[in-house]
DNA sequence: ATGAAAGCGCTAACAT
DNA sequence: ATGTTAGCGCTTTCAT
């Protein structure tokens, strides 16, 4: 093997199908078809293309590939961030997926801003994908008409919504909301606050605080807007946002975090002030990340199952494209998770 | 625009360089040169292929344009997880900056497992990757040569070794871990514990491993394997490891942790214990993660210039396609960040 | 079951 | 400065 004395063996370009073809001694439709359909060869012939694939360390050519094919194989996502656990597992089970189905996925950050995330859609388009996965339901209407004009298959996650006109897959936000404010109200707590993550541009959470005012509705209770205050998703923040909150008369007793970290942030600030959680304060936030469990009191939270809809947005977009009927809008199940963190409001 | 009254409209293919071709009435290559060296074109040409550019929503055909280039405008990455901040930061900053410079990033997951690793670099490489970023020096041999006999692009990352002949940025994690060491040596301990990470196909887990033992041995010291326990990066296995050290004797009166994932664990455990951070028990890690300054005692750990890292290993990939001339190895500054979990050795 | 050959939608010589 | 046209490396009819 490899027999050829030329000058210049490192610059010699890679095996193309011609070369497998030709070492063995098949037409180029039949190494296609050893790859495509490899089912429809004799195993004869399948041996020998197999050999000389082998010989040559031949790897097909995804852009002549795709061109011909007219599918790239690819999958885009566009998320805000990765740096937040939950998301970060819902990426490596979109990308996991995708692989198994023999999928690339080409990422693209969006930054919570709804302008990038239309460049960064535009830029995997050109790059030729065949499905898309979002997050959020909350996009420049431009994108939805991108995709839709060019055929390509989306999904919105981390969202749930029946009646959009978008494929989506996740859990009701608003509702989840509701849900954990339940719980305070039933524990007695009355006077709420709320360190919400930046509601522009990002309708989770949004959704989060409309569903905590609309569970104290229900109960005749209201949830001013200065006891909302609005923090970026990082520890710090966290607590200068307990710190706002606490500031205020009359004080909250019950305190709801848009997510962990912010929790996180909060429970630090509470220890800080020398408020005890949970007996002057409760603190509860969104996606039960690794250490919910594990730092004192606990933290109660809403387990979210990012792996899973991960998983479920690969197999969405890969079965759209084989034309499958689809179910338009799929729940996945969030758990409220009781932990040390909440209890009973104080007397 | 669009006056043609057909049957289906919204079946009906995109746009393709032709079409803006014959409505600016010019030629494909003028389009082309639109895009790729419009200062080539006279200012009322560039002004018609604009238009129709726009009116058409045309958007170039990213696989017809890899083919007939040779360069796909793709950087791969393979890097074991994205559940850490640190290395969501350098994959959030690589594939800005590529984007910035007109590459899109190709994501794929290897778990820590080099056969993986090996089998996505060949997933990538069909994908038609232009340069592709690893983590680590360590990798199949046979990745190596894929590589290099396709003249793709690549760089270890998150490792500095002037002396390899792969090309490298980051920082060197013995020396790293050293220092951590001669940190608390100086304040006068002398029995260590290392909670490491699994050091099995991970380079950066066992030099920082062999960087404290560098330390101690430089003091004349020995760190045996059983004061070592491995553990995977999660916070409950950082209060295993912990607990697994105290039940040795005699115990240390200092533990390293391969992450601040496991630090934190360690510190809520030394906790649950009943030991006192630093007054018993010096913990530290590596990364500085957004809590490690926030919660208290604070952490003490090497901060590890993650996004600085994506950036310089996407500027380097670009610019290798260009035929740049660049340094083999760049090193990175790490900071040895004190904080409180660490003081002097108890008497 | 296998082969021959016509594209897929661009870019880049080369020509003007 | 702009146009003509031959590929880029595959897949996929259509023959056989």
């Amino acid at each position: 093997m490899d027999g050829d004395p030329s000058l210049q063996p490192p610059a010699r370009r890679s095996a193309g199908i011609r070369d497998v073809a030709s070492l063995a001694g098949v037409s180029t439709a039949t190494v296609s078809r050893f790859f495509n359909e490899p089912s429809s060869l004799r195993p004869d012939m399948r041996r020998r293309v197999d050999n000389a694939v082998r010989e040559l360390g031949y790897i097909r050519h995804g852009a002549a590939r795709a061109l011909s094919m007219r599918r790239s194989h690819a999958i885009g996502a566009i998320i805000p961030t990765v740096d937040n656990a939950t998301r970060a597992n819902k990426v490596a089970a979109l990308q996991k997926r995708c692989r198994e189905r023999g999928y690339n996925l080409v990422l693209a950050l969006s930054e919570y801003d709804l302008d990038l995330e239309l460049q960064q859609c535009r830029n995997l388009i050109e790059a030729g994908i065949d499905g898309m996965m979002l997050e959020g339901g909350l996009h420049d209407p431009a994108l939805y008409t991108l995709l839709e004009k060019r055929g390509i298959a989306f999904v919105n996650t981390s969202v749930y919504d029946p009646l959009s006109p978008y494929p989506n897959i996740g859990f009701d936000n608003r509702a989840t909301a509701s849900r954990l404010a339940e719980h305070l109200l039933d524990l007695g707590h009355r006077e709420f606050g709320m360190i919400a993550g930046p509601r522009r541009g990002n309708d989770r959470a949004s959704d989060r605080v409309n569903g905590v005012r609309d569970a104290l509705r229900a109960r005749g209770l209201d949830m001013p807007d200065e006891r909302i205050v609005e923090h970026p998703y990082r520890v710090i923040e966290g607590r200068k946002g307990l710190r706002a909150l606490m500031s205020r008369r009359p004080q909250p007793t019950a305190v709801i975090c848009g997510n962990d970290v912010l929790a996180f942030g909060a429970l630090i600030e509470a220890q800080a002030l020398g408020r005890r959680v949970p007996g002057d304060l409760s603190i509860a936030g969104f996606d039960d990340l690794d250490w919910a469990s594990q730092l004192p009191p606990g933290l109660t939270t809403m387990a979210l199952p990012a792996s899973e809809v991960g998983q479920m947005a690969a197999d969405f977009l890969i079965d759209s494209l084989t034309g499958t009927a689809l179910p338009r809008a799929v729940e996945v199940e969030v758990k409220l998770i009781l932990r040390g963190s909440t209890g009973p409001a104080p007397a």
